[in-house]
RNA sequence: GCCGCAUUCGUCUAGAGGCCCAGGACACCGCCCUCUCAAGGCGGAGACCACCGGUUCGAAUCCGGUAUGCGGUACCA
């Protein structure tokens, strides 16, 4: 039997979280629930230029959001450092990454390359005039102590390079079965140490993959040419390999690899704009995966216990925010009130400090109109563009959107003013859609006129809007003073024209 | 260029030799419900399973080739 499943998501916070870190995390998080292994973070910070905290911050953050939480991982963002194999941050781990590189070295399965850029750069000049495919020519691949003394001289440390051996590597992947490539296409003795001594993805990525005990590394198809490089560093280190398992990307509309300009690819643009846990952990997870049945809606635990890498797609999947806003209206019906409004007033917030709405509406208030208005919204942040007149004072309604098109200006008045006084008789306990709607449908049969014609200009006239939920939950929402007071504006505004009958 | 991978409705996918003249979902269209908008219900359109050739009594499913697409090709991760 393997040892026990152990799997990490390894992000480099040169960036915001990116969806498709997301779904990666997400899916090495299911596999570790689903086979009862655990779940590892590790800041793979090597790249100190591009490299910052705001960005672990965000990272972490977003992950947490997610429900996508690590057994063992870095102390950041108010955690503790947690786990046997600490630290799991890459630039506290450089005595581990020295020690292998010593030990490559004094194995001669590395060398020190005195190459400078410009050097480098001419070869791949050359390389690509000759149509040849770019790889290091192994210039300081024999250089004999007395030569490398000499090109170290002032002090220069050179890059380490790992020594490429020639055959063909191979593994069983966990979803796109066995993959062989052979070692001449690997671009050559490549650089594990820069030459300012800190380490490379390519060799730290090993060295910590192996210190953690990883089992599985499941990470993005992107990866698979670089697999082979990994497995030869485990190899000559000794190390025993993990099973490799290569996920589809995530692409853009078009169809070519995820990227910020054709896509949104922050994770933190979902949340702003509205978007659900839920529903983005469901929507991630059928990204090339399925569970084979037509169910389509999954929690987190759930999509845990179905999860199964052998039934990921091998084929990338394009990004389908239709999709996703489909399953974010799934979700926000299917979440409990109060849930529902502890959600919805961060979005109201802002819209009341961008001036969107008058006032910021209390919780109550909100939870009461959910009935109303939960099915009707697909993203949390929609609910002021749905309902913000109720937390307008003034109202602008262009008196010329008010008529029904088969009414006339007059005829408009004349009902409004009539619809007017039926509602004037309601005091504020009778104030209620069941009593409100009767008097005005005997209104409009007395008179001769379309229910529909008389509730939109009453719609238009209380809410400016042409689309809002049912007319008379709308009104006792908004209120018998506001009703009556937006009525009588929206009657003054369609002039003096004498009301008939 | 070279290496690798992939290819089922517009999109996400079901399908692991006969159950498939290919099922579901999103989007689209129509009808129902209905005071508008949604939601929901019902129905429709939409895939010669990339192409060619094999294997087989039988192929979307197995094998080969072609095409197309994508990924990789750094002292980035």
């Amino acid at each position: 039997m393997p040892a026990d499943t152990r799997v990490r998501i390894a992000p480099s916070p040169t960036g915001p979280l990116h969806i498709g870190t997301a779904r990666t995390a997400l899916f090495n998080y299911l596999f570790a629930r689903h086979t009862g292994g655990r779940f590892i973070l590790r800041l793979e910070d090597t790249d100190v230029a591009r490299s910052s905290v705001a960005f672990e911050q965000d990272i972490l953050d977003g992950l947490h959001w997610l429900g996508i939480t690590w057994d063992e991982g870095p102390g950041v963002a108010g955690l503790e450092e947690a786990g046997p194999y600490a630290p799991y941050r890459q630039m506290q781990r450089l005595p581990d990454y020295a020690a292998a590189a010593a030990a490559l070295l004094a194995m001669d399965r590395a060398y020190p390359c005195y190459c400078t850029p410009e050097e480098l750069d001419a070869d791949r000049k050359a390389q690509e005039a000759g149509k040849l495919p770019p790889r290091y020519v192994g210039r300081c691949a024999s250089l004999t102590a007395d030569e490398r003394q000499a090109k170290g001289a002032g002090g220069r440390r050179g890059a380490l390079r790992f020594r490429v051996p020639e055959g063909v590597v191979g593994w069983d992947d966990l979803v796109r079965d066995r993959v062989e490539i052979d070692t001449s296409n690997l671009g050559g003795d490549f650089v594990i140490v820069r030459g300012d001594g800190t380490p490379l993805y390519h060799f730290t990525v090993v060295v910590d993959d192996m210190a953690m005990r990883i089992s599985h590394v499941i990470r993005g198809e992107d990866h698979v040419s670089n697999t082979p490089k990994h497995i030869l560093l485990f190899d000559a280190l000794g190390y025993p390999r993990p099973i490799f398992g290569h996920l589809p990307l995530i692409l853009n509309p078009d169809g070519t690899k995820m990227s910020k300009r054709k896509s949104q690819t922050a994770v933190a643009d979902y949340i702003a704009q509205g978007f659900t846990r839920e529903a983005l952990v469901n929507y991630f997870a059928f990204l090339g995966w399925s569970p084979g049945t037509e169910e389509e809606v999954f929690t987190l635990e759930e999509l845990g216990e179905r999860f199964d890498l052998a039934k990921v797609q091998k084929g990338g999947a394009r990004f389908d925010r239709e999709r996703l806003e489909w399953l974010n209206g799934q979700w926000i019906r299917r979440l409990a009130d109060e849930d529902l409004v502890e959600r919805l007033m961060p979005f109201l917030e802002a819209s009341a400090a961008s001036g969107e709405i008058g006032r910021l509406p209390a919780e109550d208030e909100v939870r009461s109109l959910l009935p109303i208005v939960r099915e009707r919204i697909p993203t949390l942040a929609s609910l002021p563009g749905l309902v913000g007149f109720l937390w307008t004072d003034e109202l602008d309604v262009d008196p010329a959107t008010i008529a029904p098109k088969r009414w006339d200006a007059a005829t408009t008045r004349e009902a409004l003013a009539a619809a007017r006084d039926r509602m004037a008789a309601h005091d504020a306990v009778t104030w209620e859609a069941d009593e409100l709607e009767p008097p005005l449908r005997d209104l409009v049969e007395s008179r001769g006129w379309k229910a529909g014609d008389l509730f939109m200009a009453i719609r238009v006239a209380t809410t400016g809007r042409t689309a809002t939920p049912p007319l008379f939950d709308t009104l006792v929402a908004l209120g018998r003073d506001r009703t009556l007071l937006r009525l009588d504006a929206a009657i003054a505004g369609l002039g003096t024209v004498v009301a008939g009958g």
